[in-house]
DNA sequence: CTGACAACATACGGTAGCGTATGGATTCAA
DNA sequence: TTGAATCCATACGCTACCGTATGTTGTCAG
């Protein structure tokens, strides 16, 4: 794809990887194959890292920080945003990013051999979770029956990453899936049947972005 | 574990095959490793398989009938139980199958590479979420509605694999799940604030059990 | 122009697992 | 008893990948 001859920083290494656990799982991030894909050799790699375990745990760095601060702080976007807007933002989320969902599922099941893994993916969904019990305390709701219905949610927001790659048809990707997220709201925010106007907007001003980069392209 | 010398059985591979897979992954499917746990060596796979990929297979057939006969048939059990009923069955099972949860996650991560575990998982959920939504149909909604409930649930029932492997605190093993459970079916069944009894006294039946076995238990 | 360093490439030995070939060992029929 | 079939062990070549050692190229200060 890109035909860079402007020297690879570790970052780039760790981007790739993350690339590749998305699509193909942990288990087959190689060092050799990685560097084929970027055009290099492991001579390359060996400059940046001292093996293969620093480039997971850098490709985990990158991933944590990529869920926790860009996705909840998308959700948050906005000052005194009503907390029904936040968490069906968060189902948004679960729209938009599949690539994500694929790392996530890809981490998951890599987690029960990988005890790094696992600590990251608890952060993660730790977080998550009390982002969501938050918002649902913020309903009004005690706190013990936020966080059954933040958990509920979050199970709904794994599980349809899950039902999106292994039953596609049941979630199509044309606007009856906006319909379904209207259901969403609904069924997992109790005692709401308003609407939430911004999902459609915001569904048509996230369509050109198209999964970026991690990489600065200098497109100087 | 078993000291048996009795010969093993193409399926005796096949189950460790699937237990290896639970436990650690697709990827991590070796045929000496296997042979290693078993107490024999690769002469005794070749004799009964042709290669990797075809204990693969077999794998995926076994799972496939575990996860449909054994799982949705344990929800029918009995003649004309209440849909109600059925339905908080399957998150009952989500409770009791924890091994299977582990399974089902390694083989929707590896599905992306793999276009027979892709085709296995799209038939497995497919049954379920037809399963699920005849469920949803019997209580009166209409089709589209039933479907969309259907989704739903079942995006619950994976979520909530998910959750339990990487964020154990937020579903505990004791009797709080059971309360939690109670939750789940006012959330996700429709107009639903009658008790479904049942769940308390299968929970103790349930116990003894244990994990059951794919053998068809014929309790007369 | 030159040395020094960064950023690679190349070559090497080592391991793990695949698949094959072939050689026992056990069982069972005739 | 023997011969054939079943079930498994052993030995082999092959590939993919790891990690190390060392060679090569571009860049930049002085």
């Amino acid at each position: 794809m890109s035909e860079q001859r402007t020297a690879l920083s570790a970052e780039d290494w760790a981007a790739a990887a993350l690339r590749t656990i998305a699509t193909q799982g942990v288990e087959a991030l190689a060092i050799e194959p990685l560097a084929r894909d970027l055009g290099v050799t492991k001579g390359s790699f060996y400059w940046h890292f001292a093996n293969r375990d620093a480039l997971l745990d850098a490709a985990l760095v990158l991933w944590e920080k990529k869920e926790t601060e860009d996705v909840l702080a998308r959700a948050n976007v906005g000052s005194k945003v009503h907390p029904r807007t936040r968490i069906a933002r968060v189902f948004g989320v679960a729209d938009a990013t599949r690539r994500a969902g694929k790392a996530h599922l890809a981490l998951t099941a890599a987690a029960a051999k990988n005890e790094r893994i696992e600590k990251v993916l608890r952060r993660v969904s730790e977080r998550r979770l009390a982002f969501l019990k938050e918002c649902y305390e913020a309903l009004g709701l005690s706190e013990k029956d936020a966080a059954s219905w933040a958990t509920l949610a979050y199970s709904v927001f794994l599980g349809t990453l899950q039902v999106r790659r292994e039953q596609p048809d049941a979630l199509p990707e044309d606007e009856s899936y906006r319909e379904y997220m209207h259901f969403l709201i609904k069924a997992l925010i109790p005692g709401s049947h308003e609407q939430v106007p911004e999902l459609d907007s915001a569904a048509e001003k996230r369509k050109p972005q198209a999964l970026g980069r991690t990489t600065a392209a200098k497109t100087a």
